[in-house]
DNA sequence: ACAAAAGTGTTAAGAATACACCCATGT
DNA sequence: ACATGGGTGTATTCTTAACACTTTTGT
């Protein structure tokens, strides 16, 4: 095994989730550089000798898409690609994390490269296997927040029930009965009412919620 | 972003699994290098440029544990870890794969490293983080074959229901109802009946199933 | 005849689903 | 007073879980 070791190039790819409107969208950005130049992309860049996949997922987010991770509440590694022909050099390695974010700073600098969001169900043409890279993340993630209380890196951190629900039918990409959606979700004990309501428009106010912790945690099947 | 690249160094881990006398068995190897010389490991080994990481992962196997990829029934990539202080040359990136067999042949050869199948519920002493990538194999595979045909790979083409259900119990971990998950497995039609019985011993002989396709299949809930 | 694993149904409890009206507010 | 979304309970169906005896064979 000691012949002279070269490896193959390594890259990591991001996929940033985030709701607008109510529907589910991912972070691209437009390609400045062969192949695929000005093709829409998920952000992804080289992951140098020296540093760790998720330090170079951080720092690829922030040059290319002006996002730090401050703004992401929830990051996943995803699965690791062998991406032939992505890299002029060759063949090359390339691990997907996934990021959910609440309300990013996109912030403009000299690198970025025209980050914007799209609903995922108005994707444009895409460069390499992004497409199925995103499907797949999307995948992940309804699995995810059917087992987790995932959602609440898509949240903000007080939210009225209509919202919550709203957000998962936007992920899961179809609609919850409204009396069994709470019913399930207050028998996980993993909200606790505020003592403030939200008043919108000419109806009911509605009473706020926050998550007991705000990190991950697993619970015994919350949707199916 | 165009200085000069070098990439970190790539390798692949392999867990191996099979079944022996009713118990899940993983596959290590004891290390003839530094670090952790003489500690048994998981097979791993570099993923050199030109190569993807499912060939390395083959190739890595072969030399190091004398098993082909033909004596594989399923291969799973399972996570990308980066390995601090494994390699002497610093950073390394590497891939876990899993993969599931049901009566490997280990070929000896001058390169093996003395590979031997160790029950998972009496490992020893592992190197690395090995201990955390078997565990996390083992809840991947649990769940994998909750929702899909995926135990096929462990066992032999044809085999009976009591079989069948004990390697379900090896993975798992726990006992079965036997009519239960006989009324469940049936409910499937992920098996098919031959009209050979299996005689051993003083008892009533049992029916030989096969399942109807090799392949991987998902299947609404198979055991919970 | 006996020992040993194969094979087979029913009942009870719990979970999921479907579904419709009153409440609090702004205009 | 009316329009709007917030909030709530029950009945039914389906799923899961618990459980014990008869069958077939070898010795």
């Amino acid at each position: 095994m000691e012949y002279v070791y070269e490896a193959p190039v390594l890259t990591v790819d991001a996929v940033i989730f985030q709701l607008i409107n109510n529907e589910l969208n991912v972070l691209l950005i437009k390609r400045n550089l062969e192949p695929f130049k000005d093709t829409y992309a998920l952000p992804g860049g080289y992951n140098p000798k020296g540093e760790t996949t998720m330090k170079a997922f951080e720092r690829v987010l922030s040059t290319k898409a002006g996002i730090k991770k401050d703004n992401l509440q929830l990051i996943e590694q995803l699965y690791t690609f062998d991406t032939v022909a992505r890299d002029p050099r060759g063949h090359a390695v390339s691990i997907a994390y996934m990021g959910l974010t609440r309300d990013p700073k996109i912030k403009e600098s000299s690198d970025t490269e025209d980050p914007k969001f799209f609903p995922i169900t108005k994707l444009p043409k895409l460069a390499f296997d992004h497409e199925s890279i995103i499907k797949y993340a999307h995948e992940r993630l309804s699995s995810k927040i059917t087992y987790t209380n995932a959602i609440f890196a898509l949240l903000p951190k007080q939210f009225t029930l209509t919202q919550l629900q709203q957000a998962y039918e936007a992920v899961l990409c179809r609609e919850l009965d409204k009396r069994n959606f709470r019913k399930r979700i207050m028998a996980l004990n993993l909200l606790k009412p505020t003592s403030k309501y939200f008043t919108e428009g000419a109806h009911r106010p509605a009473l706020i919620y926050s998550f007991q912790k705000q990190g991950l945690e697993t619970s015994p099947q919350l949707i199916d």
